[in-house]
DNA sequence: AAAGATTTGACAATCATTTAACAATGTTGT
DNA sequence: ACAACATTGTTAAATGATTGTCAAATCTTT
């Protein structure tokens, strides 16, 4: 794409706005300016100007934005434009909830395939897609033009996993294990760690 | 506790050294330089220094850190050494992997009850505990001593059932719903929003 | 068509976070 | 017990992020 150095901080705004600007047209809403949605979100206007210009000009002096094209400006920046396949690697609790977790579909992220250790498990359908030894994962990513594995297995798994899927040319892992995953930078990482999240949780009540 | 005014940065930054610091404990390491502990979790030793001293030196100039002494500090700063009780509310996909995800209990947060919309599930278990109707919340909470309410029901379930937390004095609420929730600043929210998650990686994937 | 109101985009100023540097302090080996 | 070494805690500098301000552009009203 275009950009050059968009900090990370911006980038974790952008689903944000995403999620407000597709309220506001649900609503029928065509335009709001960067003070309405301030208020709306309650982050400063100057904060909304300066994200949208890390991404080229898409308001109007003495108008505002349009909603319905930045929202889909906001959905090109974050390729919600593009459809991306992706396996699901764990068929356990989380695995399965993941896969029936349909949104995603709708999205444009489409679960071509999932994989479990568990002899038990193959050939259970999820969503219409039977579960896979892992072993096929190799052969299954490259021949299906996968860009997404979400790793929903325990830890050490996960690690033997991602040097796999890195043989494979993976382009991303969304990773739910409880570990850190050392990959080449080219391939992109974003961790869920659900335990980080309820101590952070823990914090907040521990100290007021 | 102690602190005034520690950073959001640097909380996020803890449940990560409590997990390094755990997996050093149990590999038996006694000790550790920040300089070593830089890099294995691959920050800079300046910061990991910084981020101590927010909470009291908990290092000795010559020795370096005491793994098993820091790592349990580092758990009562997060609160770690208290048990908090907690229900959960939606016994869809979601809500049931968490209920299964069993490590929660290891580390003192406690299920204590599960609730739901569908009539379907009324006395359902789930690791021993029977679904009850989103009407019994308000009455269960106050009874049972409950800490924390975790949300894993669709955006406008959500916003109306942290209505009702926040009127019996929930302590905390662990938001997996697509929505921010409006309540008093004093309840702690912590929000899991798997599909912003999803877009970032997406954004990762298109722009490299 | 002109005047006044609105609102962006850009830039400057402020605030926050991260990194670097080093003196102070304790450790280790002899 | 001493000297050399290691490593923290702390302060200062550098970097990064957020907020405030205002000229320029556009819209709206009369």
């Amino acid at each position: 794409m275009d950009d050059k150095n968009i900090s990370q901080a911006v980038v974790s705004r952008l689903p944000r706005y995403y999620r407000y600007l597709g309220d506001l047209k649900d609503s029928g809403i065509e335009r709001i300016s960067s003070q309405d949605l301030s208020k709306l979100m309650k982050v400063t206007a100057s904060q909304i100007r300066q994200d949208f210009n890390n991404f080229g000009g898409f308001g109007q002096q003495g108008y505002g934005y349009n909603v319905e094209y930045l929202h889909s400006e906001i959905a090109k920046i974050l390729g919600l434009n593009e459809i991306h396949n992706l396996i699901i690697v764990g068929a356990g609790n989380l695995g399965q909830a993941l896969a029936n977790y349909m949104n995603f579909e709708r999205r444009g992220f489409i679960v071509k395939g999932i994989f479990d250790k568990n002899p038990d498990l193959y050939g259970k359908e999820l969503r219409g897609i039977a579960v896979q030894p892992v072993e096929n994962i190799e052969n299954f990513v490259k021949e299906n033009d996968i860009d997404i594995a979400v790793l929903t297995i325990p830890k050490d798994g996960a690690v033997k996993t991602a040097e796999i899927l890195v043989k494979c040319n993976i382009k991303a892992i969304w990773n739910f294990a409880h570990v850190d995953l050392n990959v080449p930078e080219s391939i992109v990482v974003e961790n869920v760690h659900l335990s980080d999240s309820l101590m952070k949780l823990s914090y907040g009540i521990v100290n007021q």
